[in-house]
DNA sequence: TCATACCCGATTGTCGACAATCGCCAACCG
DNA sequence: CGGTTGGCGATTGTCGACAATCGGGTATGA
């Protein structure tokens, strides 16, 4: 009978939003970027009114902020903010690694492994980019794993901030080869449905590697004035 | 020199959102309650564009839904929407507990102080809705020493939604005269610098009176076929 | 030379109107 | 009588225009 997919008619807010999304997760939007309505309503050849509601999404999704009658930006992140992100990313990831230990089903346990498997051979084929996708994506599946909606909700919240942080800071991550022998462990535990143990492990893992990146924005931090972002810099 | 306080021009925008807050909050506006655009317009005297980016903040906020091409309701929480909000403010709050018993300032000891006294005066005058007030404001007050933003705003998220929750099931809530002891160890725990005491305790405290309000849901659930929300019901 | 007041361009805030879409219901056909 | 089709009312999606507000620059005066 179903031979047909559903032709997916979005309304054009999703797509302004989804290009929008992209464009700062992939850095061609930088932290600090300002956003006028008018030029996005230009560049995507619609109205204000739509570029409006996808940025107020874009803001309930971390990525950008608004000031009053000023403008639009891109997120900023300083190494504080880092220090936020990270200690409610290992919380999050633990509370996730402690239910995907105890309640996960076969299909779950399955995307896990498959998961794993992607981040192995991308971590042996010394790809930084890839690794780095498969690094996220392995956490995600652990998210997922978990069975609660609000719980992904609040960590995709999260987690692309952190993605932008690492994009926009040249923040360089451990050697792929590494990435393998970070994970096994919060790996094994979950599988092996050992909720205390996932969750200590997956809450220092996050802690570790998040130490790392704030070490490196702290130094940053310290080397250039951080200039204030001010009205002028408009750019066609 | 500071006699005069700054008169606060707000957006209407802003003003709408608060008085949408506020109705949802207080179960003017009930759960499943369905919101139209051009009814709210009318209400507050403004346009709908008005009424719509104070939808999209409400929606922001975890207390309404917006379904495309059919419209917005408050939202409307069940029992296994319970457990997930109860979890999730576990791990905020312990996360809260932790951080604010290892960095508290002065100013946010005192603070805390305050917050205890007042829930210890309230609980002892036996009014529930006071009670509940002072109860909600001593965990705001804990997640407030935690000096972290971001922890400030997912709390907020999810708090509110258990608001709703509880205002739209008539749970009754622990007798006031015990919310002391509930409470005391925790504050306890938090101001003599205990920081791994008090996450535990903050988890446990929040889980054991989750359980509750998830228990007093499911019966709820099992008593009554949940009528499914359908279009009709607009009512001036 | 410095402080003050004013003006001006740029941008968002607000509005009303039109188009697209959805769910329901009745008419129709087998 | 059951199922399908088409139309209808209601609501959101999208648009362009005008008003309010902000920040900076400039003229003005002592």
């Amino acid at each position: 009978m179903a031979i047909l997919e559903p032709i997916a008619r979005r309304s054009a807010e999703s797509l302004a939003l989804d290009r929008l999304r992209d464009a700062v997760l992939t850095g061609k939007l930088p932290a600090g970027a300002r956003l006028t309505e008018m030029a996005l309503a230009d560049q995507l050849a619609t109205s204000r009114a739509t570029i409006r509601t996808a940025l107020h999404h874009l803001v309930a999704e971390g990525l950008a902020v608004q000031v009053p009658y000023t403008g639009w930006m891109v997120t900023s992140l300083t190494a504080n903010d880092a220090w936020e992100l990270v200690t409610l990313r290992a919380s999050l990831e633990s509370l996730a690694a402690s239910l995907a230990a105890e309640r996960a089903t076969p299909d779950a346990r399955a995307a896990l492994g498959a998961a794993f498997d992607k981040l192995a051979v991308t971590a042996s084929s010394r790809k930084p980019a890839q690794a780095t996708a498969a690094d996220f994506a392995f956490h995600r599946a652990i998210i997922a794993s978990a069975g609660h909606d609000r719980l992904v909700e609040h960590y995709r919240r999260v987690s692309q901030q952190i993605s932008v942080l690492i994009a926009s800071s040249n923040a360089l991550m451990s050697d792929p080869y590494l990435l393998v022998g970070q994970h096994e462990p919060l790996y094994k535990a979950v599988v092996a449905g050992k909720p205390d143990k996932a969750a200590v492990l997956a809450r220092r893992h996050v802690e570790d590697e998040g130490a790392k990146l704030i070490a490196h924005l702290r130094k940053a931090e310290r080397a250039v004035a951080a200039p204030t972002v001010r009205r002028k810099e408009l750019k066609s």
